[in-house]
DNA sequence: GTCTATATTATGATAGAC
DNA sequence: GTCTATCATAATATAGAC
């Protein structure tokens, strides 16, 4: 088929060629699906590729041809999960050209949490191997956490001078929200033991994205400090702002 | 040495046995650090018996021997470091008797922010397991969190009803404080990449306290929420009560 | 209580047919 | 692109000496 002619052979050639590829692809994903579902929930070492293979109903060497080794699926989960949040993030940001920043923010960390409630698997796997193998924390800081943070950092202190944001660092202040964000997720199983209700149920994932914007934003619906402003809180403000250091 | 008889040669073959009792606990203890830190980077599935073993300078079947099988080997982990947690947190709240609930429940919360600190492995672990092995989750539940939160959320409710504490269901509430707690010792290797600073200087420490108590107390130095009571705020007061949901 | 030696199974990875 | 067959290594666990 060098020669770029259709005769009709030729194209059901390459229809085939095509509806195989595609098939390739469906493993494909389905392979990157059940790994970052593994991956989550037992690291990297804890993951089994047979195991993988398995669930995604394939023989465990199909796995090798596509991702060359555990390494390499590894990276194509981190890539495929995380580009995906990235995309969602630079669209978001994109529909909002003109828009203040405090809006802007607000948006971006509801976005963020609304994420978190549709991929937690995402975020624990973020948090499993960021601790400590060098080189999966060194692709996820390169690949992912800089470009964000690079961005968010920058809408925080904007939003910190229209004194809409929390004092503090920005990088600081993001680990705190991710952590609040994303632990009823990632831990899903817990809380729906412990409070009975289901995380990533509609209606405790509204209330979850206004708890936490309310402990961010200073005048967030719902956000606690807005609340009991009586004289004392007042008289009280501006030795508070000094002491204000994170 | 059925008699009871102290003799100098009895004497000896007591001190002798206390001092291979000694030193058994030694190994016991130093076999649990190492797996705690081991269990907590590489979830269970992805921890070596052999591994902790090698770390530990034993040789690998005397871990069966202490502690029949790695399920032992990981509860008793559990047990020791959950232990020294609910044990500092029973010893801090029963000093604190006739205190009111306020200042026990920013002391009680101050407390676990130094734990996680002090033992960023332990959070790390937690956070592993309960995600999804249920045995895991179940024993984690029964041993450490049901009894923690019952006293916690106490607490919680009495600081909301003297209005100094955020709104919304004190369980939910605690998984936020939690999340947003830990995270920055549970990932100090990227938080240090990313801000440049150590999370468990003492600096760093003292700003994460302050924020995090800020977040969530309505009346604490540093609070986002006290910098701008401006009119504007005071107005909309009520109808935002009405509004807080979590 | 700690060791050496070993049984058994699970794992990551490759070779080669189709 | 997907399979079967196989290899080398690493895992948990046990037996038995000291």
């Amino acid at each position: 088929m060098q020669d770029g002619q259709w005769t009709s052979s030729a194209r059901g050639a390459v229809d085939r060629a095509r509806r195989r590829q595609r098939r390739a692809l469906d493993t494909r994903d389905r392979i990157i699906a059940v790994a970052l579902i593994e991956f989550a929930q037992h690291g990297f070492r804890g993951t089994s590729t047979r195991d993988v293979a398995k669930l995604a109903g394939v023989q465990h060497p199909l796995l090798n041809y596509h991702f060359s080794n555990k390494e390499g699926l590894w990276r194509a989960v981190l890539a495929a999960t995380g580009g995906a949040f990235l995309d969602r993030f630079n669209r978001r940001l994109a529909g909002l050209q003109g828009v203040d920043e405090v809006t802007k923010l607000r948006l971006v960390q509801e976005d963020f949490i609304r994420f978190a409630a549709e991929h937690p698997h995402f975020h624990a796997l973020m948090s499993q191997e960021a601790q400590h193998t060098s080189r999966h924390l060194k692709f996820i800081l390169t690949e992912l956490v800089r470009p964000y943070f690079a961005q968010v950092t920058g809408l925080i202190r904007a939003a910190q001078r229209a004194g809409k944001y929390v004092e503090g660092d920005p990088h600081h202040l993001q680990y705190l929200f991710i952590g609040a964000a994303t632990r009823i997720f990632t831990l899903a199983a817990e809380v729906k033991v412990m409070t009975g209700r289901a995380p990533s149920s509609p209606k405790m994932i509204e209330e979850h994205v206004n708890a936490c914007l309310g402990l961010f934003f200073k005048d967030h619906p719902g956000s606690g400090q807005s609340l009991a402003p009586g004289p004392a809180r007042v008289a009280t403000v501006r030795s508070r702002r000094r002491q204000a250091t994170v």
